[in-house]
DNA sequence: GACTAATACGAACGATCGTACTATTATTTT
DNA sequence: AAAATAATAGTACGATCGTTCGTATTAGTC
């Protein structure tokens, strides 16, 4: 009963790191069980589907998400501090993985894939996005933001320099990537002021 | 001589569709062969390798891009008119294929995927965040700009806002996609001066 | 220790992948 | 019109894909 759950989280480990490094494409059930040291059929037997691993990954990775990113920003006083809090937790999350944030890997692969993997893709998404614009809503409350700031414009722009990072540093491997960030966000919290 | 030319226009155009809606990992020589009406082998032979004619069609999307956004901003007068006039442009771009920018599809999966594609996927799109700095060097010099603007921290915050105004009009479907984009690139616009 | 359920394995399936050959048409050049 | 070349088709290959099935091994319960 628990060597199901142990063998089940080995793999999505496993699992969450090819999809970091090669989207969802990339992952497949024979690799993936020869990475853990399973059988292709042995493998398979745990999610019955590549859907279901695909969801169950995904789950994985909200999760450790929501642990690594959320939890400890919403230990942060409320408005301002929690969205610094986000933005610096983010940095620890995309280093928990070999090939970065596995949401931005998989983003573009799906946005045209209509299906349960692409729903679940989208609604964490949102989910993301609100959670940002609450904060900025609560900022303002707070009196850290001005009062005629648009929450959501403010959930949209920091979204932007967040995949942009992701951006120069996977792809264009741009040492300034960080130092453009750093800047970006800097000016977006003075802008809100 | 010139029917190969012909047809293998026919194919890169397919296969930019293909490209935009589903990325690399969507573009099978089969399904290719058989959206364009050619057997595989006869469409293989065209390239002799995929990964040839991955090369033919980002070669195919840069010169369509160069022609959409580039040359008609280089028609506007210096500094800040061909920077609105790039902004403008993407949007005429991104409506030419039905995926959406295939830059964007693919570069996620590339960014852990060594090779000459990659190598020349990350170029073009160097190649781009240069062009936007030397534009905002050129707005400071022509004083549309402020001197003290870094004009590498400009490309840096409008490839970001572009990037996500793409994640959030594909991948979210919100509706309220440009609207976010034009007002985050309105203050852009006005932080400059 | 016996029984049962959970877990893993091995082999096979149809399908599709990129690629390599050869043969057969079209097209262009002489 | 004939010869030469380019373009396409056909077939087959090894590999890998997700999935199914039957069987063996392991673990937990009585």
């Amino acid at each position: 009963m628990t060597k199901g759950k142990d063998t089940k989280e080995t793999i999505l480990i496993s699992a969450l790191s090819i999809v970091s490094q090669s989207g969802l494409e990339g992952l497949s059930i024979g690799k993936l069980a020869q990475t853990v040291g399973l059988s292709k059929s042995g493998l398979f037997a745990h999610f019955n589907s590549l859907e279901n691993l695909q969801l169950a990954v995904l789950q994985k990775a909200v999760d450790i998400f929501i642990e690594t990113v959320i939890v400890p920003a919403l230990k942060q006083p409320r408005g301002e501090p929690r969205i610094c809090a986000i933005s610096k937790n983010l940095f620890e999350w995309d280093r928990k993985f070999s090939g970065g944030c596995p949401f931005f890997s998989i983003s573009a692969e799906l946005d045209d894939k209509p299906g349960v993997v692409r729903d679940f893709l989208v609604s964490t998404q949102k989910d993301f996005v609100s959670t940002i614009a609450n904060m900025a809503q609560i900022a303002i409350t707070e009196g850290h933001f001005r009062k005629d700031l648009n929450p959501q414009q403010f959930a949209y722009d920091f979204y932007a320099i967040v995949l942009c990072h992701h951006h120069f540093d996977r792809l264009l491997n741009d040492p300034l990537a960080q130092n453009y960030y750093l800047n970006a966000f800097k000016a977006l919290i003075k802008n809100s002021h």
